[in-house]
DNA sequence: GGAAGCTCCTGAAAGC
DNA sequence: TGCTTTCAGGAGCTTC
């Protein structure tokens, strides 16, 4: 599931291979791919054709190509979205969504693949401030050089909500999605389910600075694949599965005190925690 | 207005 | 063997 360290792979691919070039032409294989561009599949392709990329930026989980100075193809990767250069050659993946090709045929062509369909492409406006008008909500992520930790802590202390919530409340802080969340909070020793307004300044810095860190040492092995569903723009899986601490890893030893880990049904999802090093706060917020 | 819950989607895995 | 159910979860939308 591609969150921060996964789609920042994804745009360093892409800064490579596509930055610069310019768009011969769109072919939409499947509308819903698009569903975020409410004017549709041939003003999609008429709108790209032509333009230039020139550059490949991010916020959290979203990546976007300004196409000059006005707008930009913005991309979300959703649950199993895949943006693939290949060789125009290639045959086209089963869930190819979306080509784009270049007028230099020669380097491949820009594929949208996306098995479950959560993710899409879509052109916006860009803002002053040179993001995508309707990503202005998205909150500056932890890796990003400007993330504002006081105005975090503050946010968070206004809240009536717990802290997982808010982790994943991508108007708070953005990048972080259920594996990380839940791997960020077993290193900081803190329950899903603690209510964030008893956070002290202290917690909440220590709680950011191990969403950095599980998120830097998963971007140093390519980012997190559990299967082929995340896979960098050539292809390629992430290793950090591998590094794990609690996630995915329900009835396995706690790797700080050995106690089983455990699972539990949350918002539609799950949550991995360990019972020991994760005590249950005494009084959870309703 | 804020918080919580629902819904979209596909395919692998589990259960029968 | 084959059918049905469960599970995975990001984010917009709806409900309270």
């Amino acid at each position: 599931m591609p969150e921060l360290p996964e789609v920042e792979v994804v745009r360093r691919g892409l800064a490579r291979w596509i930055g610069g070039r310019t768009v011969a032409g769109a072919e939409v294989l499947h509308p819903r791919a698009i569903r975020r561009h409410v004017a549709g599949a041939g003003d999609f392709a008429d709108r790209l054709r032509g333009t230039a990329v020139t550059d490949v930026r991010r916020r959290g989980k979203y990546l976007w190509l300004p196409l000059g100075d006005e707008f930009a193809l913005l991309a979300h990767l959703g649950m199993s979205g895949q943006l693939l250069v290949q060789p125009e050659r290639t045959p086209d993946e089963k869930h190819l969504r979306i080509r784009i090709t270049f007028t230099d045929l020669a380097r491949g062509e820009l594929r949208f693949v996306d098995q479950r369909t959560f993710g899409g492409l879509s052109l916006h406006p860009l803002d002053p401030a040179g993001l995508p008008d309707v990503i202005s909500h998205i909150a500056r992520d932890p890796l990003d050089e400007d993330f504002d930790e006081d105005a975090f802590h503050v946010a968070l202390r206004r809240r009536r909500t717990t802290v997982k919530r808010a982790l994943l409340d991508q108007s708070l802080i953005s990048g972080v999605g259920n594996i990380y969340a839940d791997e960020a909070l077993w290193r900081a020793r803190l329950h899903y389910e603690r209510p964030t307004a008893g956070l002290s300044r202290r917690g909440t810095a220590e709680l950011v600075t191990h969403v950095r860190e599980v998120m830097t040492a998963a971007l140093a092995v390519g980012g997190t694949s559990f299967d082929s569903l995340y896979v960098n723009v050539n292809g390629e899986s992430g290793y950090f599965s591998r590094a794990l601490d609690v996630y995915g890893r329900e009835g396995e030893p706690c790797r700080r005190c050995g106690t089983a880990v455990r699972r539990r049904p949350w918002m539609n999802r799950s949550s991995y925690f360990c019972p020991r090093c994760q005590r249950v706060p005494r009084l959870p917020v309703r």
